[in-house]
DNA sequence: GAATTTGCCTAAATGTTTTAGGTAAACGCA
DNA sequence: TGCGTTTACCTAAAACATTTAGGCAAATTC
């Protein structure tokens, strides 16, 4: 019997390949050993369980988009940065919502270190050097990109702002504008 | 055999609180049948399929929510009503993690239609009321906050935020002080 | 080419989802 | 009160997902 050559990287990529076609919820360890045309038992040589499985396909997601904001931040600065970043997030979700979905995915204590998390928090340090902001004040604003990027992008791919004007674009342009305006003004300390 | 008169209500209200113990996506009909001590097959006379008992408890959690946030603005006005209802959405995802989780559930479009999310947009227009935006800006910040909101929650229930200082409760002060100072100041279209 | 490792297999247990069809309890009414 | 209808829950069974145990043959190593 000729064999596949299955390995837990194969597995990772096909299962996320998977998810953006049917949903991360939707991803199942047999679904997966139909593509490849083995059994599905022959797939626990490779993954701990189903969990294992979507656990790796996180960690994938999450190094991607780190690698897609590393490359989207070189060489800008400011509104620019702010503008490049919170698009390869938004981009990203439309591309490969399931993988965007797998990002989300509650990773446990152990993953969560090893995950590509730390990189995208310093890499929105990077950008609030463009603005004038000092600690405590600093992290308090690269948690609130991280919520609007993410909240933003989950609203608009749940369908949570269609079918009512203006496009969901224009609005997203203007959002950037009032959140540049709002680093650039932050308030002080009440 | 006496009977345990179930309904599609009484099961949404069971499924949803055994959403808040073992997560959202859990929830069984195979469990919920365990703990009404009924058969499987028994909760099918009820329930369509084990995605419309997902459909319904998401339902029910956008109308406790909607019902909270109603609560939460009357009376309100201003940075008042603004914290009080990013309270709401706060405080029922931390009381309730997997009704919140079932408030972010892909509706299908029927159901979307006929779901509390309407309230929803209307009690944040109806907050921004105590600021100056006219349209289109208004849904601009409509949306704005509704991301804000649903980014910053999941994001800290997801312990996006742990193990790193200064703690969530003072960033949460903060990005509301940024969001009421944004709103007040909202920048002109370029 | 033999020894070892590894990749995929069969078999089987367990659990969830869902449909079809049956029986008895509860209800509405003469 | 008894009768017929509706409704609530049942048994049975098929389809599919998860996971473990143990086996054989292909690939790798020497």
């Amino acid at each position: 019997m000729a064999r596949v050559r299955l390995t837990p990287e194969r597995l990772t990529r096909a299962g996320a390949e998977l998810a953006d076609e049917v949903g991360f919820d939707r991803v199942t360890v047999s679904e997966l050993a139909r593509r490849f045309d083995v059994k599905v038992a022959s797939l626990y040589s490779h993954l701990r369980n189903s969990q294992d499985l979507r656990t790796r396909i996180a960690l994938l997601a999450l190094e991607e988009l780190a690698d897609r904001a590393a490359d989207a931040l070189a060489g800008r600065a400011g509104k620019d940065a702010l503008t490049a970043l919170a698009n390869v997030y938004r981009d990203y979700a439309r591309e490969h919502p399931g993988r965007y979905a797998a990002a989300q995915f509650r990773l446990g204590p152990e993953a969560a270190a090893g995950s590509a998390g730390v990189r995208h928090a310093q890499m929105t340090r990077a950008l609030l050097r463009g603005y004038d902001l000092t600690e405590p004040d600093q992290t308090h604003a690269v948690r609130l990109l991280g919520s609007v990027f993410h909240g933003y992008v989950s609203l608009e791919m749940g369908g949570g702002f269609s079918h009512s004007a203006p496009d969901t674009q224009e609005t997203w342009s203007r959002v950037l504008d009032a959140l540049d305006a709002l680093l650039r003004n932050w308030p002080a300390t009440p």
